[in-house]
DNA sequence: TTGAAAGCGCTAACAC
DNA sequence: GTGTTAGCGCTTTCAA
């Protein structure tokens, strides 16, 4: 039975004349904790089921000035560590009836402030950005939003907000320690547009620095392009890098994309991984625990970061969070593989 | 200069008495094409950004009786393709305005009934779905929303409204008439858990019919587990296959995942790719194009699905659209590649 | 346990 | 070009 398409849809007033009750009992009635008589209840919410009645909660927000959601900024859809965070995140925040609106940027801050102003028009209560660099009037917006913000996935030296995230810089330094420690000198590194990816360029920053500590050059370097790092950019630059500089003994890559892409470029030409070169990626993604040989990486435990966010913000609900802005710091992990002869 | 958070945000009504001009005024200096003395606009565009004022969209939709924006359901955020399409999706719809509210549900129906009715109380201006099956109450709550819906991905038997999609059955079948037009016989399949993956349980119906049809043994296959295909249960599955069927000549993968997982799992075991045995896989993932072997795939064309069904939302929402459900039908590209010796 | 009135922030419709 | 009135669908508040 295919009844035509509703133009005007059911309204709570509807219900409530259908039922012979109020409106009010009917709100009642939709709510868990309220008191209406059972019976009262059941008979409304079947004839609610009947007339096909769906529950609108943007008019209930509006009444209520509260909006049940929490916007969260990720830089694309199209990577599995950003969607495990925000898997977490949601998960964490769907006990207490809060839901995601997620918008991606495309690694871009101007686009970033198109959309969180595009999402704080919808009244979150709470809003996650992903990294910690963005355009003044991004700033101004959050800061004056009147909500709790997050910054995630970073450690921003002048945080808006929140904090739950980890050194960029940092991880890939204390990977390039490993390398010096087994030995090796000659390292290059692959990725990081610092106009654009702002993580990937501290991860840059991070090589640079942790080289220039040891006392080793620094120079060998090969951008991948725009982000999110691809794995056929990571190949061109395998190519350029052992153009350039062919006694290369070690390659650091801002991602695992661009590191199998280099890995893949090193099988083609027959040079051998890690006895002739050493690859390092970051990110932990599937395929560097299965590639042949098994990829060296960075883990930076994106499900714990969107827990950990969940947990802050429900705390900052409840009023049991501490006072003033949080900063929580994890620690990425170092997974040890074949690519780097640790396996 | 950190002041203290709004409790109360700033409301058109403030913005209103700070300008000296009505609530109506201002409303109209926020909508592009209303008439507005110019210097009346620009002084009201000056006080609302200095009282941080943020329109409150929510509002306004419950108002216009609107909500701008389509839901959309993907099984899960970490898959390319389905981002992909989202993607396309959004960009074809942001130009009129509409903003995409996107849930997933992990490959689940019941997790899918859950979100949908989470979704259309929200009000969305249309839905569209991934995938063609749905329990009895999902079918229900989206024949009665009153607003379009577009089932995505999928060609059902039994569509619901609008369909976006291609047959995961008939790709898989041309998959298997390729290879044993090369003179394959002995091909197994590897994934497809029918209870849960739709579309992976008819990509596995695809392979069997067409191996039916062509007089050769269709009991080759091995599961890989709850979707979404890993790379390590596709190596597994490759580990049964070859101890069960030792003479497999060919092996068709549910996706790319699987059949990268199984070609490293060759690697390991000096299986030489394509000939010892041959690899198919589906999706076209970024992996597919650059591992070594490149791996044959077959391409659903993600971004195309998203892209026509934005125009398809356009169209109806113009009232430009053909009457009558609509059934959109993408024919995938078969990307021929080394794994099967095609390169 | 239930109901009536008021109003959340905005805009359609109608004045002027 | 601008203002006034009414009201979107729901919940808060107060009363019964």
């Amino acid at each position: 039975m295919a009844r035509p398409p509703n133009p005007k849809p059911v309204t709570m007033k509807d219900v409530a004349r259908a039922a012979g009750v109020s409106v009010m009992t009917v709100s009642r009635a939709f709510k868990a904790d309220t008191s209406v008589n059972s019976e009262t209840r059941a008979r409304i919410h079947a004839v609610a089921e009947e007339m096909g009645y769906v529950f609108d909660v943007m008019a209930a927000n509006l009444r209520a000035q509260k909006s049940d959601f929490v916007a969260v900024t990720i830089p694309t859809l199209s990577n599995a560590n950003f969607a495990d965070t925000v898997d977490a995140l949601s998960r964490g925040l769907a006990g207490e009836g809060l839901q995601v609106l997620l918008g991606y940027d495309n690694y871009d801050v101007d686009e970033e402030e198109r959309l969180i102003e595009q999402l704080l028009r919808r009244r979150p209560e709470a809003i996650v950005v992903t990294g910690g660099t963005h355009t003044p009037r991004t700033r101004r917006l959050l800061g004056n939003a009147g909500i709790p913000v997050v910054e995630i996935w970073d450690l921003p030296a002048d945080p808006i907000g929140h904090v739950v995230g980890f050194s960029n810089a940092g991880c890939i330094e204390d990977m390039v320690d490993h390398l010096v420690a087994k030995g090796y000198r000659r390292i290059a590194f692959i990725g990081g547009d610092p106009e654009q990816d702002t993580r990937g360029a501290d991860r840059k920053r991070g090589f640079l620095r942790a080289m220039r500590r040891h006392g080793l050059d620094a120079g060998r370097a090969a951008g991948v392009g725009r982000s999110p790092a691809s794995m056929q950019s990571g190949a061109r630059a395998l190519t350029r890098i052992m153009a350039e500089h062919p006694d290369t003994q070690a390659v650091v890559c801002v991602a695992d994309q661009s590191a199998f892409g280099a890995l893949t470029e090193c099988m083609r030409r027959g040079i051998r991984v890690p006895e002739d070169l050493a690859i390092a990626g970051f990110g932990a993604f599937e395929v560097a625990a299965i590639c042949v040989p098994t990829l060296t990486t960075i883990d930076p435990l994106p499900g714990r970061i969107g827990a950990r966010t969940a947990e802050l913000l429900l705390a900052l609900r409840a009023g049991t969070a501490p006072d003033g802005p949080q900063t929580i710091s994890i620690t990425p992990a170092l997974r040890l593989a074949q690519s780097t002869g640790d396996g």
